[in-house]
DNA sequence: GTCTATAGACCGATAGAC
DNA sequence: GTCTATCGGTCTATAGAC
């Protein structure tokens, strides 16, 4: 178990779900605290009230995705053997990228966080472990670049248009199953 | 040969390259008019009279990347065998992938962009065109999942922080070659 | 914790001179 | 084709009452 994000007051997750839902929609720099706070019935004074300037929804938002990773990879964690491991992982960052979709995808899209999060701690603490149980001891370049192609994978193509009408059944399996061809895995 | 994008005159190119390097930066939305015509030392008049919004922006520099794809598939199908048409345009994705890097990936994955795409002619005829040239007459839901975790995979990994410091030619190669793979592809 | 009200900057967009 | 000047509106953020 690494170090967690302390949980949100009610107050403060109502704001950040709310921030979510506008930003898979508008985008980051697209989303006014204005929308927020309409998006909640309160008044921007009232979002204020919790978090001194937009940077810091920003940021809690961001976090809040990132804790979902972060729980991910200790349930999987505890599934035993390596090879279960990571067998784990997959079916559930899967699970993960359809269930979330746009959200996951925007804000790890969104150049301004992307910036932000190549230098963040807690991020690449929550990548480092996500690669070590992905990848196993198999480092270097070549491997970050596999993990960097399996991890767009799954995110992007929950968000493209190509599959935009397509059932969530279908693009579990059939995300999962690809994934495992990716890494060499057995069907 | 598809219809094409009429090409943009020197004042529209110069307006829509600074669009296109301030979104890979600060996003869509977070770009402004004003930064676009600092950026090319005019004022936003001068800009308002090229483009009478900044949505048209928005779009000339969308339809500037697709036009950039466009042109990656034209020069693939004249490779001659189906095989070689697939191993070019994989050669070409990759590179385009590598060079524009921020730029393809933030307006591909802008929620406002991908939804306008999803229901714009130009983008779904290049798509299909794209995918019929990879995928062959592998139709249906699962070849489209198939063509949009590869895309997304090539699109997306590039701009990942796993990969921030990576030099451009192990990238490309790597890049390359797990696609390769991803396709059952000799290497 | 939420409100009303407001400050000051910046937004997209337009008018009209050169 | 570019400029200055300006419009009305929205933005982030704050002050102060309840």
């Amino acid at each position: 178990m690494v170090a967690t994000t302390p949980a949100l007051s009610p107050v403060k997750a109502r704001i950040v779900n709310a921030a979510l839902e506008l930003f898979a929609e508008h985008g980051v720099g697209g989303t006014s605290l204005q929308m927020i706070a309409d998006h909640i019935n309160v008044t921007k004074a009232a979002v204020y009230h919790q978090y001194r300037t937009k940077d810091e929804i920003v940021l809690a938002a961001a976090e809040s995705e990132l804790a979902r990773l972060a729980a991910v990879l200790d349930t999987a964690a505890a599934a035993g053997s390596p090879d279960r491991v990571r067998e784990e992982l997959l079916i559930r960052i899967v699970d993960l990228a359809v269930e979330r979709r746009r959200m996951e995808s925007t804000l790890l899209g969104d150049p301004v966080i992307v910036r932000f999060f190549a230098n963040y701690q807690r991020y690449r603490q929550v990548m480092r472990r996500l690669h070590r149980m992905l990848m196993g001891d198999d480092a270097g370049p070549r491997a970050n670049v596999r993990a960097a192609m399996l991890l767009a994978a799954i995110g992007g193509a929950v968000m493209h248009p190509l599959v935009s009408g397509l059932d969530e059944a279908t693009m579990r399996a059939e995300l999962l199953r690809l994934a495992r061809r990716f890494l060499d895995l057995p069907d």
